[in-house]
DNA sequence: ACCTGAACACCGTTCAAGT
DNA sequence: ACCTGAACACCGTTCAAGT
């Protein structure tokens, strides 16, 4: 049985889902499968590549698709980012990986593309669109890295410091969509797109 | 001459910005330093320890001190946001260290409290001027890794496709006073900021 | 208190050689 | 085309022992 492309990526994630990114070696995944830590060289020309490619493929569906059918472009957005959000909470350490990979230059853009677009729709130019998405993009893989090294360090040892549920903090949830909607409420106040909502 | 904490801070912080991060190793701290690679253990528990050790010491003048006289919070947030930009760009790779810093939840938390005081000025309630700094910490944290990683691109061979004036792409910088407006504008528009004003 | 010496248990990557 | 075997050049961390 020859060993594909697509079977490398997928013993990564498995392992990235059961151990962490600090277990997740290139040796560690060869052995996984049944191979020597050379061979994956074969297939991918080092690891950042195939941590980006994990990347990908967490995010491959988050921005997919076309949007809903009469979707504006500010439920548009937030459901873009809601979703992003989502597939990298789906794996441990994704957020991780994604930062990592989009620092390396080598993670595919995307998602901040779909981002641009809802952003175009909502009447900004195309550079304009592409600096919001790219700062909104920012935020998403920010809070959401943030808020998976928290639930890490939870789940390691120290138990909240309230375990009342009277004075709640606000839940992840609801930081990452406050976040969300400073963020909107700055598009809707643009110039361009208050004029699109007034023809 | 004996090692002194201070010492291995600086002598980490002085091959960052010489070699970058992948260069910062404890062996070659260790022997920049005259020492084997042991002696730094007694100094530091461990390697993060030592890096979020380096993220307060690049952030800690960005956040410190008071507002300028009459500087108002919508001033005062930007005014922030970019100190602690400039701040990590001075270093190579300084996002990036920060933001493993702060991954690892090693790092103060001095800047998110000063973003949270400036927007507690503005009208917020503490719980909401904590999401709002968070957020745009992740901004300023993720906008200036992608920046800098963009520079480190440059530098090591890709030329720019663009060599010409004319169809120049937004700079870095303004890239960021455009997310940095987004933000604004958006606590801005937010119910108690706008009751505030009209008070 | 602070450091050395030396080891432990790993890494990512390369590459001739095999099939 | 795809993989093995084996090496190269490293890592972070620990810890008895020294001063």
């Amino acid at each position: 049985m020859q060993l594909r492309r697509h079977d490398v990526l997928a013993g990564a994630i498995a392992i990235l889902d059961e151990y962490g990114l600090a277990d997740l070696t290139m040796r560690r995944l060869a052995s996984s499968l049944g191979v020597q830590p050379g061979a994956l060289y074969w297939h991918f020309p080092n690891k950042q590549t195939l941590l980006a490619a994990i990347t990908d493929e967490i995010l491959a569906d988050a921005s997919a698709g076309p949007p809903a059918p009469a979707e504006t472009w500010d439920e548009r957005l937030p459901t873009l980012a809601r979703r992003m959000r989502d597939a990298l909470l789906s794996h441990r350490d994704g957020a991780e990986v994604a930062s990592a990979s989009y620092a390396a230059r080598l993670a595919s853009e995307a998602p901040q593309t779909a981002l641009a677009a809802a952003c175009i729709d909502g009447g900004l130019p195309a550079d304009e669109a592409g600096m919001a998405a790219r700062a909104l993009f920012s935020y998403v893989l920010g809070q959401t890295m943030d808020e998976q090294s928290r639930m890490q360090m939870d789940s390691h040892g120290a138990l909240t410091e309230s375990a009342s549920p009277l004075f709640e903090s606000p839940t992840a949830a609801d930081g990452f969509e406050y976040g969300l909607g400073l963020f909107i409420g700055g598009v809707r106040a643009l110039p361009a797109v208050v004029d699109q909502r007034l023809s």
